[in-house]
RNA sequence: GGAGAGAUGGCUGAGCGGUUGAAAGCACCGGUCUUGAAAACCGGCAACGGGGCAACUCGUUCGUGAGUUCGAAUCUCACUCUCUCCGCCA
């Protein structure tokens, strides 16, 4: 959500950060609503401060017997343009709110401008990439070849985009989300929550899945819906709260399952697990002081880094571009593994500086100096368990066929070497 | 699923349809006292929005949304949520 007070002190700012995500220029048109709106408001106000008035008028008077028709008489006046100008004043409010919740954060000036994925900027890279002397297979014909992946019973039983894993590998991915929990609670300074994989539409409009969104996500009826990502219930803990200055920063990560309807993904990346209806990830929530988002995004980077690093995977940090981020983010550094098998890199992280944008769509707030201000928010993967997996695959294969066990993963499988 | 009770400021908790934006207490902030602290005492303390350079002023808000009324925390309706008892159940 939009401060309109920045739109009315920098429309042209405004409409050029817009371009930069691919919205055409539109703070004239909220000004304009916004001006007939407290035009109105002004207008309304004063009216109702008459009627206010005269009400307390005609209680003084009963409360005395005396006659009270005069003043009845005027509020009946003003009651019809009590009625049309609240009207109005509704009508602007919802096509300001209409609008100003549909339009994506302002990038920061650090982001560099682009349209899509291709405009990205290298930031840093870890490692390097390994050298087999076989031709790495995918992960799925790892998997399946030791008969511990299989899609089509997950067809069976769910349809497309759903996978089954089975004994070794069921336990590996168990083994990834244990091993990412204990090292962000215990290391990194994370607080672990168990949340609801249900929630319904507020917390989702708070973070901006909703309401332009909706189709992306998977519904239980009644108001229920499925998360898409834990970011979704960690970060709504604080919706409607005034914080206090001492409660910051707050860090908070889960492992939850990720429900995705992937509508605009039609035919893409239909092959392997790697995007799937529902899949599992450990979540990086921080909620902080204005001041502090910038450096609390490097520090989820490096927290989400450090278990590709315990893991020894190569991997490189993209800075995404204006075109390519998501709706609530101002800035936003991807992750990216490599993977062997495709020979290509992966996004397996996102890590996001939301600034103000979702704090206001939440309405959280914190006590600073006897001011009300809105917090920044910031969320990250660390990470998607079901790619981790994917990755371990593909790095850790070995000519046989069979899978080493990563060293940090080993104490997980009474420290046996090989799945 | 059946029966009942409830939702008021950061928290607890009063509140006849008319100076109630809301008593009181706690918490918090400032002050007096004290070597310091505690206690005691004094004072302050809701959010959001409109207008104004400002002092300030006006409006809205007592779970949410409608309604009745000149006027609603208080009356009516719907919804949401919480609690208690019964039934069922991981």
């Amino acid at each position: 959500m939009h401060n309109i007070d920045y739109i009315r002190d920098n429309p042209i700012e405004f409409d050029n950060a817009m371009k930069l995500r691919g919205v055409e220029s539109i703070s004239s048109k909220i000004l304009e609503i916004d001006k007939i709106k407290r035009e109105t408001q002004t207008v309304l106000q004063t009216i109702l401060s008459e009627r206010n008035k005269l009400s307390k008028e005609i209680g003084y008077l009963k409360n005395k017997n005396k006659d009270t028709k005069n003043q009845l008489d005027k509020v009946e006046e003003l009651k019809n343009r009590i009625n049309s100008l609240k009207e109005l004043e509704n009508i602007k409010e919802n096509e300001l709110h209409s609008i100003l919740t549909r339009l994506p954060n302002i990038p920061d000036n650090s982001v560099p401008n682009g349209k899509d994925e291709s405009d990205n900027k290298f930031y840093r890279e870890w490692g390097s990439k390994p050298k087999f002397n076989f031709k790495p297979k995918l992960h799925f014909e790892i998997g399946e070849n030791l008969g511990l992946i299989n899609f089509e019973n997950a067809t069976k039983l769910s349809g497309s985009r759903f996978v089954i894993l089975k004994n070794q590998i069921s336990k590996l991915e168990r083994s990834i989300s244990n091993f990412m929990l204990d090292k962000h609670t215990e290391e990194n300074g994370y607080i672990e929550y168990s949340v609801p994989f249900l929630v319904k539409k507020d917390p989702l409009f708070g973070t901006g899945q909703l309401p332009k969104f909706g189709e992306d996500l998977f519904t239980a009826g009644d108001d229920h819906w499925l998360i898409p990502t834990a970011e979704v219930p960690l970060t709504n803990l604080v919706r409607n709260e005034i914080l206090n200055i001492n409660q910051l920063p707050i860090r908070s990560t889960s492992h939850t399952p990720c429900f995705r309807s992937e509508a605009g993904a039609a035919g893409k990346d239909t092959r392997g697990m790697l995007r799937q209806h529902q899949f599992t990830k450990v979540e990086l929530v921080s909620v902080v002081e204005p001041h502090q988002s910038e450096d609390e995004l490097e520090r989820m980077l490096t927290c989400a880094e450090s278990i590709l690093k315990d893991l020894n995977i190569h991997y490189r940090v993209m800075t995404l571009c204006t075109g390519d981020m998501g709706f609530s983010a101002k800035k936003t550094h991807d992750i990216e593994v490599w993977l062997p098998g495709e020979s290509k890199y992966r996004e397996i992280s996102s890590c996001s500086n939301c600034g103000d944008f979702q704090a206001r769509r939440m309405n959280t707030r914190y006590k600073n100096e006897d001011k009300n201000t809105f917090v920044h928010t910031l969320n990250g993967s660390g990470l998607a368990v079901g790619r981790t997996l994917i990755a371990i695959l593909e790095n850790y294969q070995m000519e046989d066929g069979n899978v080493q066990i990563p060293d940090v993963l080993q104490k997980y499988f009474n420290n046996k070497k090989l799945l």
